[in-house]
DNA sequence: AATGCATGCGCAG
DNA sequence: TGCGCCTGCATTA
């Protein structure tokens, strides 16, 4: 379930149980797909970890970089192994990475990319990534350059890594929705001040994402506990505005969430709060 | 048992 | 714009 979020979390997780423990990591790749490379890992220690968007980096040795891309369904599972407790299971035969040491695994499963490349590989990725809220770096003066110049909604250059780096389908529908903006609101009619305050809470929400390992976006007046409402019985967490509700009464006006497909993705907004300041026709 | 769906993305045409 | 790819899970029959 990964957004930016996840992936900087991961490089969090991944660092805390292996680096700088002095030991080898045993690296291996029991569905085989990345055999040789887990081959010229094993024995050698975790040196660093690093996450731009979606992509995460998990450096061996010097310069031995493991990049790691989940995709719409890869995933990270850790375990931890106590001294002297029974060892770490066996991974089952879908596991294209294990990392192993005295005290953890960690299992991935279903990435589309994990690859072996070098710093120069490793650098054409970044390059070609848009900035990324959760890195300190990041500069969304960058983002707003290709966003006021393109007619394209904002709704798909929010999911565009190459204007933005990190924002998945959640934090695209929730960040539209606590500013206002309608989804097919053409880029180059985002103002300065509107992309201001979408980036400043982008680097918030994910930030807490990281913190929480999940995305809540509603504001503490709009919780189940403020509202007296249920909370949300969905399967992926926290508390959303607009992702997933579909038909549901928006929860600070009642009406029905709207959604429909953009890029082949599921777009979802209120139509009475998010309100095309625009033209009209752009919305279908 | 089979089907459908998902917080993604690269590619062909 | 549509298709394929990676996997697990809930839902349907």
């Amino acid at each position: 379930m990964p957004e930016g979020h996840t992936i900087h979390r991961l490089a969090q997780d991944y660092a805390t149980r292996f680096s700088g423990t002095g030991t080898g990591t045993r690296v291996t790749s029991p569905q085989g797909k990345f055999s040789d490379a887990a081959a010229l890992l094993t024995g050698a220690e975790l040196t660093h970890t690093d996450a731009h968007g979606k992509h995460l980096f998990l450096r061996f040795r010097d310069s031995d970089w493991v990049h790691i891309h989940l995709g719409l369904f890869g995933k990270v599972t850790f375990g931890e192994v106590a001294p002297g407790d029974a060892p770490a299971p066996p991974p089952t035969d879908t596991v294209r990475l294990r990392l192993a040491n005295d005290t953890a695994y960690a299992d991935l499963r279903g990435p589309t990319t994990c690859a072996l490349i070098t710093d120069a590989e490793k650098q054409a990725v970044h390059d070609r990534l848009g900035p990324d809220p959760l890195r300190p770096d990041a500069d969304p003066a960058t983002a707003h350059a290709r966003i006021r110049r393109s007619r394209t909604t904002i709704a798909a250059l929010l999911m565009d890594q190459k204007v933005v780096a990190g924002v998945g389908n959640v934090y695209r529908a929730e960040v539209l929705f606590r500013h206002g903006i309608d989804p097919y609101r053409p880029g180059k009619d985002i103002t300065p001040a509107e992309w201001d305050a979408v980036w400043t809470d982008l680097v918030a929400l994910m930030r807490e994402g990281v913190r929480n390992n999940r995305i809540d976006t509603v504001r503490p007046e709009h919780t189940p506990e403020a509202m007296g409402r249920p909370p949300r019985v969905d399967d992926h967490g926290g508390e959303v505005y607009v992702y997933r509700r579909a038909t549901l009464p928006c929860h600070i006006c009642g009406t029905g969430i709207r959604t429909a497909d953009l890029a082949a993705r599921n777009l979802f907004w209120c139509p009475t709060c998010q309100t095309n300041r625009n033209n009209d026709e752009t919305n279908q």
